[in-house]
DNA sequence: GCAATATCTTCGAAATATCTGATATGTCGA
DNA sequence: TCGACATATCAGATATTTCGAAGATATTGC
């Protein structure tokens, strides 16, 4: 393994990209701006290559700085937390815990155990990010989160499972599918699907099988809106609409085959056996809440 | 961002637990044991905590230390990566391309692009990985490969549509199956079905609606033997066993309904935009094999 | 077109961090 | 208790990084 550059030369080339110069790199380091210079130099002489051109009296990225420049910010976040992390294993409780689930987990039973969380340890902080579809995973591959609900697990992480959710076809009582008595998964592909947008950077198609038409909705109210309204039908969770079923403003499709769908959700955490102590405490208050569920707060 | 430990300071962790102690690190990296005391007590002191615990006149890694140790590992490995990019960026043709192509791509096609890139440039030596299932994905994520062919892209990385490939459920002639006429999907479950199992490190159940007896192979010919010897049915993709059906020792399962199931193949550069000059041959002489899949070589 | 300004480079001297070699401290086994 | 072994510590040597000032080159304003 080579390792001819050094963290600090790297982070002296991200200065002078972020703070668009070298001089201005220098300040924000506070270092001279020979020092800069002289740290660069050495990337480029070490590698043969050359990150920085002079266009004028700028110097200005070259393709390949580019590609260095955002390796090498990933390299850096990654150095610094290993020190956090290093830092907080000693220290028992770390300050903050990032915690990404999937929009399908009940927010009842996220909410629960976070309580639960800050009754133990209240000087811990606490994200919370609601995800859709790839959204979870991708928290977990970009290191965005400690503690993830996901529907997937990637490879090369431990997932336990969590709890299995259920969809049922929804629809508002007026219409037109609620009319024809029993139905078929084909007489489905005729109407409009209200599906959820996928929240990850790249957007995935939600696999569900393809209606004709579909409108796809960011999560929020708003698909619940367009349900309301009888823009469509959706598959949702049984937890997101029972409210509605039992008050009668949505019904469940009367499907001949097929009328349940499953998913599974499971528990991941980031960093595997070296997650810290809140973040397994976060992870065993979600796996007791879908143990049993009845105890809210 | 921190970053108070630099990389020659994980580096003399490292080499201490993998050569078993100060000294032998010390040698290892042709340094003065008294450097690898001193950078060790340097992180050991920056960041509170004890790596190593003398244990009698031993050094013994703490828990802390072991997390810190796994972790360093990948960040050093990392670091050598983005430094041999750099270098292979600037001189054209990179000495080394790793391909990992799910095995439902067709050998033939994977070949002929290898040897396209073979005559372009015959300096340039070649890893080829066949992957199963989730392998491709895992072969992405940490970094394992240059260009990747598989069925599923993982959030974050940009994926070209190369192929679609269709799967049809077959079992040998003389297979129970295919005295009964026509078949629903409830009929296989009964029987026995042949399934590849998951390269990936993380084993995980390939997702086919499930049989109830299902016997695993790792890839190669093993399952198709089974196939043969009338062990059970499978959902095979159709170039793997075109051979067979025309032999006749083969063939198609007559399925009512869902007699195709199909999986698509995407084409994946590990370093998306910064892909070496290798690399992105290698992948456009895939997508143009798929294209006109008849020029075989 | 010319001076003033902004920006990076270069260079020798100074500051700092790291390394070496010798020695100290502590453990194990006989 | 002694000798072999393993790490810790210390003082001086070495290497690297940094600084400040002067130099080079392009832009800006007049």
């Amino acid at each position: 393994m080579s390792t001819k550059i050094s963290l600090d030369q790297w982070q002296a080339l991200i200065a002078v990209v972020d703070e668009g110069g070298y001089a201005a790199a220098a300040e924000a380091l506070g270092k001279s701006q020979s020092a800069i210079s002289y740290a660069v130099q050495k990337i480029e002489t070490e590698l043969g290559i050359r990150a920085f051109t002079l266009e004028g009296r700028r110097a200005k990225l070259t393709e390949t700085g580019d590609m260095l420049y955002r390796q090498a910010k990933l390299l850096l976040e990654e150095a610094g937390r290993i020190e956090n992390s290093a830092i907080q294993s000693s220290h028992g409780w770390e300050p903050l815990v990032r915690l990404a689930a999937d929009a399908l987990f009940p927010r009842q039973q996220a909410l629960c155990a976070l309580v639960t969380l800050a009754e133990e340890s209240p000087l811990t902080r606490v994200e919370f990010q609601e995800t859709v579809l790839s959204g979870s995973e991708e928290a977990l591959l970009r290191h965005e989160a400690d503690v993830v609900v996901t529907g997937r697990v990637p490879p090369g992480f431990m997932g336990d499972h969590l709890m299995r959710v259920r969809f049922i076809a929804v629809a508002a009582p007026g219409h037109p599918l609620h009319q024809k008595g029993e139905l078929s998964l084909e007489d489905l592909r005729a109407h409009r699907q209200l599906v959820i947008r996928d929240s990850g950077k790249r957007r995935l198609d939600s696999g569900w099988l393809g209606a004709e038409q579909r409108w796809t909705f960011s999560y929020g109210g708003s698909r619940r809106e367009a349900l309301l309204r009888g823009l469509g039908f959706a598959w949702a969770p049984e937890t997101e609409v029972d409210g509605d079923l039992e008050a009668g403003t949505l019904q469940p499709l009367p499907l001949k085959e097929g009328g349940e769908r499953y998913g599974d959700l499971y528990l991941v955490y980031a960093d595997g056996q070296y997650a810290g102590r809140a973040a397994r405490f976060l992870g065993e208050s979600l796996k007791a809440s879908c143990r049993n569920p009845d105890t809210d707060h």
